[in-house]
DNA sequence: TACAGTTGCAACAAGCGTGTAGCGACTATT
DNA sequence: AATAGTCGCTACACGCTTGTTGCAACTGTA
């Protein structure tokens, strides 16, 4: 039952310990009718972390990342991933822990597009050539999540804030001018 | 008990959900000897909570923010609260939530400190002027945060972390020469 | 009308974590 | 030696959540 997915996707982004009951409420259901969909609440909360992870995966493919030119990839894939991350804000910090099978692979191989990426990117003039490309990744995944923390509060819509985040792991803060630290 | 203290911080940053048993033998100690010394889980939560929220306080305080030049600030302010964050990952995601009085008058304060010290960047020209300070204060935090998963996992000192967070702060990854996307 | 399918509802069993209490052993102090 | 203090251990009560079951009511279909 999708009402019950995204009903279990609000109750647990508020309260990760929430209890089915508390599910089934939200969803306008009775709580041993969730169960005869889930039958236990590992069994819900698997089951939205593949959907999301499904999701996810969409986003990321939709966005022909190996086949744009870097600056559009980046942009285009960042807007795609906002939008899930901002609706399955629950399911897909779920997706990053190790414990679906499917989650595990699709994390994977977004890992292993971004890294592409970031080389073409590097490669093309777009990255520094000195830049350190896991430390970029992990800044990468650290904006969009602060981003879509933001969206998820109805901070904007997804190009908005794609374009601010591209713009900030690019640019950064400071003034060309001013002094580097390193 | 600062033993108990201690082993609640490292079990309950390994699991949030984790049982007084799993803190208790964590500390080498029965579990009625915890609850001897804090009546309730809560009650253990909320020391942890408060002892977190003065370290961080110490940290940003004796990095004299208001009287130092701007980017010595950032460098020393970050070197600091890496240090304690590291070692108190979960205590100190505690001191968030708004649920511990100390730790939101802590944490407002801190946040009024970054926020002066980022206009004083900014009219300095350490900030590019037109950086916005809020979401500017929010990577912030990010890159801080990403930087003490890696301190905490035993990935380098303090000093090199925050070299690194303030240079990616301030500079982003991309070359100098390539367009800009907003 | 007869039927299958789904749901709400009440009730129940079972497990788990929490919090409390009593008892005995150990240690340091006087 | 006597005492106070701390700790481990066992046992228990309590509440909460989970998961199951049976039954009645409702809906759409044949």
């Amino acid at each position: 039952m999708r009402t019950i997915l995204e009903a279990a996707e609000r109750v647990f982004a508020a309260n990760p310990a929430a209890t089915m009951e508390q599910v089934a409420q939200a969803a306008g259901v009775a709580r041993t009718t969730v169960h005869r969909r889930f039958a236990t609440r590992e069994a819900l909360v698997e089951e939205l972390t593949g959907w999301a992870a499904r999701r996810f995966a969409e986003a990321v493919e939709s966005a022909r990342a190996d086949s744009t030119p870097p600056l559009v990839a980046l942009y285009q894939v960042t807007a795609n991933v906002l939008r899930v991350k901002t609706n399955w804000w629950f399911a897909m910090s779920r997706t990053a822990d190790g414990a679906h099978p499917e989650a595990v692979r699709v994390h994977a191989e977004v890992r292993d597009q971004c890294e592409r990426l970031f080389h073409r990117a590097r490669e093309a003039g777009v990255l520094r050539p000195d830049a350190d490309l896991d430390w970029t990744r992990r800044v990468y995944y650290a904006l969009i999540h602060e981003a879509a923390a933001e969206g998820a509060a109805g901070g904007g819509d997804a190009e908005a804030l794609a374009t601010r985040v591209v713009d900030t792991l690019l640019r950064g803060f400071g003034s060309p001018a001013a002094p580097v630290i390193a």
